[in-house]
Parts: structure tokens; sequence; C-alpha cells
RNA sequence: GCGCCUGUAGCUCAAUUGGAUAGAGCGAUGGACUUCGAAUCCAAAGGCUGAGAGUUCAAAUCUCUCCAGGCGCACCA
């Protein structure tokens, strides 16, 4: 439990105000002199009444602990709270002793949770955009378990349909050394690589081997990505269980479906219905889709996030089908990640699958490298097109945030190194054997002089995870990224006066805590030099 | 035409999900290198949050109408 729930606990338990409604809504205010943390309940408790009325009112009902906080004043009704020293103190030398798991909780109450993405066509390599997916999708598996639920990633691999035939026959077609590939087909170099180690290992499967080679290619590439996939299941299986043919049976079932045309069609809600099964009998990929969700909640999952592109608009009939065959609606939850874009040093980048000019994922990771490119895929909320600059990922600056991130945290080892050995000396002549844990003189609460803010530290890890708005855990990095905001001919970390530098050395080693553990969710390690 | 997404400083983006004076970085301007890492720092500048209405104690945030941009609109997946 953060700061802010047991705040907020503490407040509702002495105003004595129940559950749900009204919630505290603390908040962590933009200027100091309003606070550590600063609520507008009485503004919205009792309708009508003056808010800085109701706000005396409520602080003369509030008991709060000294050692908690230490000073509660109303400000024009807002209500601000100042944290105790000693307790910011305390929760500094927690993040240390907590290590790894500091930021961790069990919000997630072990409930099971199916991320699903990257899934694309087993067509050819994977392109840079399916970098996006991989990255958000990692990460919120790795947030997720971190947060006490039980996540697990899958792919899904769409081994059917069209698109696949098309890549059996540019297979065969280049096998048989033709250069005119068919109409759609895919024209790309890997599709002779293909071919030419058929022809060696005298194979003449060309749909499964060329399946197999291009997910066996997708998994090396995930892999250097830092990506791991729990369950690669194929929508062959799916369909070689009959799901599909369930699925419609069911609408059947429910009147919920007609001929036209020669195809099957699903009444929508709003008119705009879709077909299910074409006019040559097979399946449209809807169905099999559905089939394939209804498969993941039977295996036991209570939660199935997918990760979509904004052309996936299917999501409406998905959504309409697992509801009529009985998966509760809520269990669904979809997100949409947006187009990425990609230039260097603001020079736009083309891309086009048809004319072969796309970049993969490998060539991606062989130029920028897995961290850089992980973090910059992440630099975006889901729902935001994404502009991804290739210079600016490769440059070794401060201009590129992956980098000063690690840099911070490379420099703090750094200044902690050069400053073990001066401790020592020091306890021996000062301390006298006493504990070298430090105080959090009032000094370090001031951010212009400690370079950044304890309690925004404590509170980095706030998961908002529930909501799915876990992105926002980026941002505090960006504010903490600074030790050295300080003249550094005044405000040095290692100085003559003691109690001060060893509050300093704790607060550094939290903040380098911090962002490692950051970083370790987003699949990005921090180095201990550079 | 219909649907989804986006419009915030010159540029790239934040803004604790409806809270107090809308903040960072880059760029541009002026300064600082006998440095706990200059791979840096400091200072000042920059805004009618695309436009307009509405909801309320309070709107960049919610609603509606426009305007501009991106993407999609298959019996492809």
């Amino acid at each position: 439990m953060n700061i802010k729930h047991k705040l907020a606990d503490a407040i509702k338990e002495s105003i004595g105000i129940q559950e749900v409604q009204p919630h505290i809504d603390l908040v962590e205010p933009k200027g100091s002199q309003f606070g550590d943390y600063s609520t507008s309940i009485a503004f919205t408790l009792y309708r009508g009444r003056n808010p800085f009325e109701v706000a005396t009112e409520l602080i003369s009902q509030i008991k709060l602990d000294i050692a908690f906080v230490d000073k509660i004043e109303n400000k024009g009704g807002y209500i601000n709270f100042w944290l105790n020293h000693s307790f910011v103190q305390q929760c500094l030398n927690n993040i240390l002793e907590e290590g790894a798991r500091f930021g961790s909780s069990n919000i997630g109450g072990g409930k099971k949770v199916l991320v699903e993405f990257v899934s694309t066509n087993p067509t050819g390599p994977l392109v840079i955009v399916s970098g996006r997916a991989a990255s958000v999708g990692d990460s919120l598996v790795r947030v997720l378990n971190y947060t006490g639920f039980l996540a697990d990633a899958e792919y899904y691999v769409d081994d059917s349909g069209k698109q696949i035939d098309l890549l059996e026959e540019s297979i065969k077609a280049r096998y048989n050394g033709l250069e005119d590939i068919p109409e759609g087909g895919y024209p790309g170099e890997y599709i002779k690589d293909i071919a030419s180690r058929m022809k060696l290992l005298c194979r003449a499967d060309f749909r499964e081997f060329g399946i197999k080679s291009i997910i066996g290619q997708a998994k090396v590439t995930l892999e250097r990505f830092g990506v791991r996939f729990n369950n690669w299941v194929y929508e062959s299986d799916i369909r070689k269980a009959g799901g599909p043919q369930k699925v419609v049976a069911i609408l059947e079932q429910k009147g919920l479906v007609y001929q036209k045309d020669g195809a099957v069609w699903l009444k929508m809600v709003d008119g705009e219905d879709k077909v299910l099964i074409k006019s040559d009998g097979d399946f449209t990929y809807r169905v099999p889709d559905i089939a394939y969700h209804i498969d993941k909640y039977n295996r036991g999952y209570e939660l199935l996030i997918d990760l979509f592109g904004p052309d996936q608009s299917h999501i409406p009939e998905l959504k309409a089908g697992l509801s009529i065959c009985g998966v509760p609606e809520e269990v669904l939850k979809i997100i949409t990640l947006q187009w990425v874009t990609f230039n260097r040093g603001g020079q736009k980048i083309g891309m086009s699958k048809r004319k072969g000019e796309f970049i993969t994922l490998d060539e991606l990771l062989d130029e920028v490298g897995k961290e850089a490119a992980r973090f910059f895929f992440l630099t975006r909320k889901c729902e935001s097109h994404l502009d991804f600059d290739i210079e600016l990922a490769k440059q070794t600056s401060k201009d590129n945030p992956v980098y000063y991130v690690q840099y911070v945290g490379a420099r703090i080892s750094s200044i902690l190194k050069m400053a073990g050995s001066s401790e020592d000396r020091r306890q021996r002549t000062e301390d006298g054997g006493q504990n070298p844990k430090s105080q959090i003189l009032p000094q370090m609460r001031d951010p212009e002089k400690s370079g950044t803010n304890s309690n925004e530290v404590q509170e980095f890890k706030s998961s908002r995870v529930q909501d799915f708005k876990w992105q926002k855990e980026e941002n505090p990095k960006t504010q903490i990224l600074n030790p050295n905001e300080e003249n550094p001919n005044e405000e040095k970390v290692v100085s003559e006066n003691i109690p001060l530098t060893n509050a300093r050395l704790v607060l550094i080693k939290a903040v380098r805590q911090v962002i490692s553990n950051g970083l370790s969710l987003i699949g990005i390690g921090a180095p201990e030099e550079m």
C-alpha cells in the first residue's frame, strides 16, 4: 500500500465516510506551497455549502498520526497535507529494503489474464510496425505480473485463409524457378530463401514449411527483442477442433443468421451485417476469431486483453459474437494501438509492403538496439500516433531519452562508488559505530536542494494497471532524471556535512532503485556504468 | 459519405483522468568548463489548449456543432 492509499484510508476513517462514495480524491499538487498531497473533497461532499467551511469542519474531524502527517491546511476549500519528515525518510528506506520488489503489489489478486499481441499473418518477416505491439504487450504482461495478476502472453498465428494460400503459391512459384509470382503474392527475397532451402532438404510441403520457417524466424526476432510468449496458438488448430462450426450453430440457433448471395450473414444491431461464411464455403476470418476467443475463455482466463491495430475494424462483431456465445462482455478488453511512422532526423521513411521497401524488426534492432527500440515504442500512449526517430534512438546523448535515463542510474552508481571509500573513513572517525542509516533533513524535502521530491519517488509505481493506463509509468521517469540539478559548485551530494551527505546518498540510491525497477518493467537494463 | 484516432509554446510531447498559476525537452537568446561524469548546468523568453456553444463551485480534460490532419471502410486478415 502506498502513501496515497494510506492517507486516503485514514481520512475516510476519521470523517466517517464509507467505501466507494464519495471517494477521496488525493492529488499531488503542482506547487510545493500546497503540500505533499491535496484533496478537493470539500467541494463535492456537501453540495451547496461553502467549501471553505466544509473543509474547516472536515479538518477538525481528521485525526491523523503525528508520525505520519505534520500539517494540514485549508486553502480556499482545498485541504493540503504535509507529510512528516521522518515518515518520508522511512519510505526511502523502505524502497531500499524492498529493492527490486518495490512498487509491486497484489491489486491483481491472482486474476488470470491473457494478453494477445503481434499475431500477424505468417507471410513474411516481422516488420517494424509490429515493434510497437511487441513492446507494449510485453511490458503490459510484465506490469500485470508485477501487480499481482497472473498474466500470460499469447501469439495467435493466422495460418489459414487466402493470405496463406498466396504464400504457398508464391513459394511454389519460386521453387519452380518462376520469375512471376501470383497476383497479390509475396515478392520478397525471403520467399526465395525458403524455396531454396526446401530444395536442399528435398521438401515439397510448401504451406507447412513456409509457415514453420516464417514463425521460426519471428520467434528468433522476438527473442532478440526480449519479448516472450507463453503460448503460440494456430488458427488451423482452432478450425480443426470445430470451434467455428459451433459458433455458427449457436448464432443460427439464436436466429441471427441469414443467407444472401450464396453467403451466410450475421445480423448486426446497427444494420451493418457481416459475412460469416463466404459463397465459396469457407469461413471469413471473423468466425475462427470468435471461436478463438471462446477458446481462450474456456482455458480459464478471466480477462482477455487484445492489442489491435487501428485497421482491425471487426471489434463490433467480435464483441457481439462473444456475448451471444456466453462470454461476459467485460471479459474482453481491446486496446487499439495507433500507427507508427518512422523518420531519420525528421526525414520521413516511406513504407510499402507491396513495393518491398519495408524495414524489418530485425533491421531496426541491428541499427538502434533492443533497449532504445523498446523505449521509443512506449513513449506515446496507445491511442496516439507515434513518430519514431531512428537517428535519435541511435544517439548517445541527452537528447536520447533512453540514454539519459540509463545515464542517471550509471552516474548515481559512480557517485556511490566514490562516496563509498570516504564513508568508511567517516564512520571510523565520527560515527562511532552508529547506524549509518541517514536522517532525512528538512532541507531534503526542498526539491530545489535535493534535486527531487522524496514522495514523488515513493509514488513512482503507484500503478494504474486497473484501468490500463500503465503508460503513465513513463512520465515520472523523466521528472526524476536529474539528481544533479543543483549547482554543482554549491550542492554536491557528498560534502563535509555528514548527515546531509548520508541523507542524499539514501535519496539517490532510492532514485536508482526506482529507475531500475521501472526500466525492468519495460524490459530495459540499468547499467552500472556506460 | 460513414467509422476510429489526433489537434496544447516555433518543433516533439506532458498535464496525477474534472482541481489551484497548463508544464518538460529540443530549437532560438544570454551566460558557465582548474568537472563528486561537460554524455553537463544556469538564466530569461515563449500560450485565447484548432474555433464556437453547453454541462458546474471548477474544463486542455466531459457533451454537441463546426474546422484541419492521420488511418480504415472486402465474401482479405
